[in-house]
DNA sequence: GTCTATATTATGATAGAC
DNA sequence: GTCTATCATAATATAGAC
């Protein structure tokens, strides 16, 4: 072997070594950052907080995100988008069924996914607690798009008399909180009555009673 | 008129005036202190800017709780035994009533209740985001009593058919949070869909339509 | 009971070496 | 891309004057 002629060293890439390290660091440091923000809220938490617990150099931050507020809307962003992804995947698979069959489906992977991932319950809870740039970010960019399209596909149950009668924005915000809240509120629970909701069978007994509860009616054949 | 013997000036009380005073500080305190937690958590809430919104200086805080754990504390207190107070109240109103009319006032009021006073659920949420000794006095006591007493209740409407059957905690749970949470999240429920909780007549519809999902049942007359 | 002043630590953000 | 060092500000808490 011999030594490369120095000639036809071209210039290479940029080695995508640090590439792959600079993603990793990223995807570290939102996982800390949904974390925190949501056990102690966006003032609460500091960004050193959640550059130790990615394990990684609290001026990182401001390297890769600019500031807090940027890591926070980051971090946001991710959620959503994760969890839009799994709605839809819920949806695609139901796609020929009944509309009671899909919205069934749906409240199931919001059970979830909800479990997996409380973040999404906490940080509306905090962030709703006043108005804010954040609270106006949230709804216009993320929640207003679910929340229309659920509505919609709740008010057709509500006509083929599934789902009870009443204000539908109201109907669908109780069927939200009671799959949403309940998971945010799950240690608690496990404080007040020992039941864990992460235990097997558990999750799938609370999709079971909200289908009940909410969507009482059958599909009446043709 | 002529000036009173000295002799005859005997060693008067502590006026009371500071007595009214400080008690009046203490009151103001803990109102901005359940503001202030509801809206940042406890720690993002600093001493300064409760003393602020109380309009008092903050050394204070330290003279009349201690510390900041002990006024968290103290506001927590406050809250639970109003709201213990109100659920008497409804609770008391319908002592003769059927097991339904008792529980749908006591709906009524937690509906009321949470929507004056949202800390009351955004409190529970944050502080039920990881472990800590704050959260097991918070279950301990206050929070557990409460919930053991409404679950029996509850127990109760499902034997008689009224409530739907299935897990009772679960249950009680999912309908705590549909008032609870609901208004917790007001703010962006306003920003989806346009509809004020405040509004007058909405707190009704709301507590109309847990009442309607969660008792469907009629008690039959024997 | 109330205030000013201050000790100590934590925080967000940045500059500049490597 | 990563690190150390650092600045300016804000936090909890206390000491001591009034």
């Amino acid at each position: 072997m011999h030594k490369r002629p120095a000639l036809s060293a071209i210039p290479e890439k940029p080695p995508r070594k640090q590439q792959q390290r600079s993603i990793r660091t990223k995807q570290k440091l939102l996982n800390a950052a949904l974390e925190a923000f949501s056990e102690n809220g966006f003032k609460g938490t500091s960004t050193r907080n959640i550059a130790d617990r990615a394990g990684v150099h609290h001026p990182l931050i401001t390297y890769h995100f600019r500031n807090k507020d940027e890591l926070w809307r980051a971090a946001v962003d991710r959620i959503f988008t994760e969890f839009n992804a799994a709605l839809a995947a819920a949806a695609k698979a139901q796609a020929g069924e009944c509309p009671k069959a899909r919205m069934s489906a749906l409240i199931r992977a919001y059970v979830h996914y909800a479990a997996g991932q409380p973040a999404l319950h906490k940080i509306m809870v905090q962030e709703a607690s006043r108005p804010s740039q954040r609270l106006d970010w949230l709804i216009d960019t993320h929640i207003r798009p679910l929340f229309d399209a659920a509505v919609e596909e709740i008010k057709v149950l509500q006509e083929l008399g599934v789902a009870p009668p009443g204000d539908t924005k109201l109907l669908f915000n109780m069927i939200r909180v009671s799959s949403g809240a309940l998971l945010a509120l799950s240690l608690e629970f496990k404080g007040t009555s020992g039941i864990d909701m992460y235990q097997p069978g558990r999750l799938d007994e609370l999709a079971d009673m909200i289908i009940s509860v909410f969507l009482p009616g059958d599909i009446e054949e043709e």
